[in-house]
Parts: structure tokens; C-alpha cells; sequence
DNA sequence: AAGATTTGATATGTATACTTACCTTTAAAG
DNA sequence: CTTTAAAGGTAAGTATACATATCAAATCTT
């Protein structure tokens, strides 16, 4: 069975398309921050307040992982986080004003980014593409609009 | 635009997905090897004597990450890199005989993990997804069998 | 209320990934 | 045949990822 047809393989070269593609569109915009930075500045944007154990659940990463994305947000000024009055363990996580323009500023270039990433695929077929990966991660349409 | 409908974002999950299920059914095997480990493997199997920056190429790896890869290959004893005496710049890469029975060992269970990544979707949904991804990624039907 | 469990976060260690820089060795140019 | 360019590797630095262990705070049990 060759690598090429099989989806473990697959997926990994769409992973690396899609954060090249990334990568290249915000450098291009002049801005430095990766995909899953944008995904925890997204969600905080969205969820102010939230502590990072919930914001890692909501877009699926790392407990672990998600310190240190935040450690390198708050550093580039987007985010701030401060310990929670109500639960001393919990981490309060806002956007700050420069947080939220830049975000403000990205999001339009990262939807267009999103058709790039498919961009060998027809818009009929991107949108079967999307339908069949959300249906295979467990999404069904509007399972959770809030991410 | 939510975050869920978001190829770069499906794309990530997918491949969380994928990792995540290959660990599992290696750890079941009671095998340390990671997918990027088995890529390499299973490559380097097909074409003994290849040198790294072919290998990097055949499998779309970075030529700075292969050499880690493939150090723990070696350490792990399936593979063998020595100096290519026609190109002393080259490393030739060849599996031993304990890295061909491992191969032969876990190639049934990586089989049979390429369904369980997309067990959400229908043997009509996977191969969909299967050719809307291998079209996404640049492959035509036989592009390249040799990896 | 004291003990056990759970939970938010951090620390540690391993494994990708990719960029840039650098070294060595070949190959190409002139 | 020397200068230049290109190619194979490695090294250093940054950013995910995830498992496991640990710590502190909160919650649940009895």
C-alpha cells in the first residue's frame, strides 16, 4: 500500500499545506503568528475571561501546550492573563486593544486563506471536503458555533 | 466565520486525530514508533541505499527534521546510516534485519488504522475523502507509487 | 471538618516541523 | 583549472504537540 493513499499520510501534507499557507499569508500581511495562535486569540476574542484549560477544550489542544501559546501572546502584547479572584488556579485570559485590532486585522486575510489551502480543489469540491472532514473530526453543522 | 468550519482548523483536528490513532495502535502492539518514524521506514525499505535528502523529498519532510528522524531510527536499530563512498557529502540509508521484521510486524496494523482515522465516515464517505484529499495535495491516481 | 479526588496550571522530556546559518563536498562556469 | 554555485548534512533557535509528574486550590465524601 503506498503512503500516498493512505489518509494518515494524506493528512499530514494537508497539515503542512494549510500551515505553510498560513504562515506565508501573514507574512505577506506583515504580521508574525501562527495558526494556533490565531485559533486561542479567535476564541479568546469570543470567550473573554476564559481560563486556558476551558480554551484548550474548546479548540481541541494540549493542556500543556496551550501555557505556552499564551505565554508567547501575552509577550507580543495581544493577550492579558490574570489570576481569577473566584478560582486562584484559573487564569482570566482577555484580549487587549492591540489584541483585538490585530485580530480585527488577520481575519479577513485568514478566511481567504482558507479556499488557498484548497486551492487544487473545485469550490464544489472544497465544500464536500469540508462537509466530510467536519463529519469525520465529529462536527455536525452548527455543532458548536461558539468556536 | 467559526473556527469549525475552517479547513486550516479541520485540517489540525484531523491530523490530532490521525496521530493520536496511530500511538494507540502502536502502543497496542507494544511498538515505539511514531507515523513520521514508519514514513521513513517504509521508504527507506523501498529504496535501500537512498540518502537523506531524497527521503526527505519522497515523504515532503523538512531535510533539517529527517536527520533527528532518523537518528532514532538508528539508535532504535532499523536502520543503518553510513557515508556514501561515490558522494562523501550523502549518508546511505538502509533497514536492518530487525527494522525489516518491525516493518512487516506493524504494516498490517498501520493498514487497519487508515480506516479507524476516518471510522466516522462510510467506506463511500472515506474513499471520497480520500481523493478529494490526494487532489488537494497534488496527486493524481498512480502519481508517484513508488512511495 | 478531615481525607480523598478533581482540576487549573506549570515543569520536564521526547518528537516533530521549519528557518537560517554554516560546513563540506561536488559540480558548473569561466 | 580556479572561482562560483549548488547540494547533503548538521546546528541553533522557535513553535507546536503530548505524556507524565507535580503543585496548589477547590470540591466531594464520608
Amino acid at each position: 500500500m503506498p503512503l500516498s493513499t493512505m489518509p494518515g499520510h494524506l493528512i499530514r501534507r494537508l497539515h503542512q499545506i494549510s500551515t505553510a499557507a498560513f504562515a506565508e499569508g501573514l507574512r505577506r500581511k506583515g504580521v508574525d503568528m501562527t495558526s494556533v495562535q490565531f485559533a486561542a486569540l479567535h476564541t479568546i476574542h469570543g470567550h473573554p475571561g476564559i481560563d486556558q484549560a476551558t480554551l484548550a477544550q474548546l479548540i481541541a489542544y494540549d493542556r500543556a501546550t496551550i501555557g505556552g501559546v499564551v505565554d508567547r501572546l501575552v509577550r507580543k502584547g495581544w493577550v492579558t492573563r490574570e489570576v481569577n479572584k473566584d478560582d486562584r488556579r484559573a487564569r482570566r485570559l482577555s484580549l487587549t486593544h492591540e489584541g483585538i485590532t490585530t485580530l480585527a486585522d488577520v481575519s479577513p486575510v485568514i478566511e481567504t486563506l482558507q479556499t488557498d489551502i484548497l486551492a487544487a480543489l473545485t469550490p464544489e469540491e472544497r465544500a464536500r471536503f469540508i462537509a466530510l472532514a467536519a463529519k469525520a473530526v465529529g462536527n455536525v453543522d452548527g455543532f458548536d458555533p461558539s468556536v
